[in-house]
RNA sequence: GCUGAUGUAGCUCAGUUGGUUAGAGCACAGAACUCAUAAUUCUGGGGUCGGUGGUUCAAAUCCACCCAUCAGCACCA
């Protein structure tokens, strides 16, 4: 029976490039998770979009003198790029300022208004009168209260690393003008956490236990520490307005309705694909499995506040049927942080790959196989270019390209350029247990698969690539050959058929590499399905850019391979190439001096 | 400071409810082989499991304290 299952990622802050943290972190899980699942025939919905709002957008708008919306636009369309070159497969990748998520968000706010989860409250603010407008933390400049330094932040002081309260800072002034800004009430709505404090622990106590340690257990605690209302809206005037007469200088915060996105991005692909319908398969059916792969700065977001938001929501929205309630997370696969060559990753200090220029340089199929290998699943961990190298050379070549270049050329040039017949003896026990032990891979890897253990996952397949190569060295068809031409065709018969079945194994991981050796084995079709971006004109006229899946032409189908004899091959090539051990002197000498 | 996670061979990681000489891949050393991108296969060396103390016949595994790294701590999301 059919799964359907709901894959969500981050939505990057449409700021500045991804790096391979990002990729690494929060993009490339989801899309081997993904893949998995389309090929076991489930029903898959993977969406994400840029984050078109927050403050670090507004920031950078304001250093480059430009408008929000040209700083968003510029990143979103390199987002879709590079997710593209990396096969990152969202049925859609859109962006949170689009008429649809205004609407969701406005509704979502609505409702959770209508069913007291909202409450007003009155604060002291800074209010700059030169710009005639409320001043973010961060635009607050002034004397820390804690160390003296001068420079410090309304959030926090860089020098002593203490968090502030900007009206506790000394001779604070404004960032942009360096204006005296003066302290004014504002109103502002809160969602009620603390009224739903019950409700979240109840969530967070059942059925957790597929949920990493790091993830259940931050979350409980959070819980368990008592949770407060949060501001929901802010004093700006880049985002989504309030749904209410009066608030016209006030928007939605952007935490609130950021993770909004994943409901929202969902019904616009239903609207895309002309099934308007259809989001509800995820939404509101109670055995779909929805999941969220994050960075762990995230956790309390997706664990914690969005599962409040949708119980805040009344949980059916857009539902005639008041029975039936929005689905909360079925898991939030977290990860850690990835390192680079021993140091954090950081934008201002230009520590890190961009993945533009990780796409221009290197396939993205050894990208992906060492950017899985390494991932943070339960810990930070480290990408180094001399490790990528190895890795690449050592593991990804030597075990699995190497076989397939071996056995595919040995086909090729000795059989005619087909796939051998099994011989009148039938298969031995040496044929019949590598057999066995690869087709026994589809319930192991799609297990660990399943439970988001994608590095084990990994291994295991290459476990299966070695094993393969010990077969072959035990048959040694080059030798057989020349005594017995039709038992060592049967030894790569065999050989070839495990390398089918390894072929889908391993294309979630490599999908790009793991098409072309299916062309190699003779087959016309496609494993996985179209990726494309698509230009969508809203209600209101205006256009946005997006990222679309079409899954209706893959032929991929993990299970065993059924390889015909007689099937004809097609000149193989390498799948991968090596790497000159330089290259990783060269990047690190790249980065140093860009 | 408070809360949580992590710390096992040079590197990346496994180690189920505590139980024989702590495992894998890669790297390293030796051998075999030559179909293959000098790839492959076999054998071997390599670890006082972050530290200290405790519980136990027995601890990487349980408890306490400590150290290191990372994250969150409510206006970054």
């Amino acid at each position: 029976m059919a799964e359907n299952i709901l894959v969500c990622t981050a939505w990057p802050y449409a700021n500045g490039n991804l790096h391979i943290g990002h990729l690494a972190g929060a993009y490339l899980p989801p899309d081997i998770f993904a893949r998995y699942h389309r090929l076991q025939g489930n029903n898959v919905l993977m969406v994400s979009g840029s984050d078109s709002h927050g403050t670090p957008i507004t920031l950078k708008a304001d250093a480059e003198d430009v408008s929000p919306l040209e700083i968003f636009e510029r990143y979103h369309l390199r987002f879709l790029e590079t997710f593209q070159q990396f096969g990152i497969t969202y049925d859609l990748f859109t962006h949170t300022d689009t008429e649809n998520h205004y609407r969701v968000s406005q509704d979502i706010f609505t409702a959770c208004l209508d069913n007291g989860y909202l409450y007003k409250k009155t604060e002291q603010q800074f209010y700059s009168e030169t710009e005639g407008r409320f001043l973010p933390d961060r635009y607050i400049e002034g004397t820390c209260p804690k160390c003296g330094y001068d420079g410090a932040r309304g959030d926090q002081c860089d020098n002593c690393k203490s968090l502030l309260d900007p009206v506790d800072l000394i001779d604070p002034r404004s960032k942009n003008d360096g204006s005296v800004p003066i302290l004014r009430e504002t109103e502002h709505f809160y969602l009620d956490l603390h009224k739903l404090n019950e409700d979240i622990l109840d969530y967070l106590s059942q059925d957790k236990d597929h949920w990493r340690p790091n993830v259940i257990n931050f979350s409980l605690q959070y819980a368990k520490g008592g949770l407060k209302g949060r501001a929901i809206t802010r004093d700006i005037k880049w985002g989504i307005p309030v749904p209410l007469p009066g608030y016209d200088s006030k928007r939605l915060y952007v935490w609130f309705e950021a993770v909004i996105g994943y409901f929202s991005a969902s019904i616009e692909w239903a609207k895309n694909v002309d099934q308007p319908e259809k989001w509800k398969d995820w939404w509101y059916q109670p055995q779909a499995k929805t999941y969220y792969f994050i960075g762990k700065d995230n956790i309390p977001f997706h664990a914690v506040i969005w599962p409040a938001e949708l119980m805040a929501t009344g949980r059916h929205l857009y539902e005639d049927d008041t029975g039936k309630f929005l689905n909360l997370p079925y898991d939030v696969p977290s990860n850690e942080y990835l390192n680079m060559e021993g140091e954090k990753l950081s934008t201002s200090r230009n520590w890190a790959i961009w993945a533009p220029d990780l796409a221009e340089r290197f396939d993205p199929d050894p990208v992906r196989f060492y950017l899985n290998a390494i991932a943070p699943e339960s810990r930070d961990t480290d990408f180094t270019f001399a490790d990528f190298v190895r890795r690449n050379n050592d593991e990804l070549v030597a075990a699995w390209g190497n076989l397939v270049n071996r056995v595919l050329g040995f086909a090729y040039k000795r059989y005619d350029g087909k796939v051998p017949p099994i011989g009148p003896d039938g298969l031995d026990e040496a044929d019949r247990q590598i057999l066995a032990e690869v087709e026994a891979g589809f319930e192991t890897i799609g297990e660990l698969l399943a439970a988001v253990k994608l590095k084990a996952a990994q291994e295991e397949a290459m476990k299966l690539a070695r094993a393969t190569n010990v077969y072959l060295d035990g048959k040694a068809p080059w030798k057989a050959i020349k005594e017995d031409p039709v038992k060592a065709g049967t030894s790569i018969y065999v050989a070839l058929r495990v390398i089918d079945n390894l072929k889908i194994l391993l294309s979630p991981f490599l999908p790009h590499t793991c098409q072309r050796l299916h062309e190699y084995l003779g087959y016309q079709d496609q494993l996985f399905g179209r990726q494309h971006t698509e230009s969508f004109i809203e209600e209101n006229g205006r256009e946005h850019e997006a990222l679309c899946y079409d899954n209706s032409q893959a032929a991929g189908r993990w299970e065993p391979s059924q390889l015909a004899s007689g099937q004809i091959l097609r000149k193989p090539a390498p799948l991968f190439k090596k790497l000159e051990p330089e290259v990783a002197e060269q990047e690190i000498a790249r980065l140093l001096n860009p």
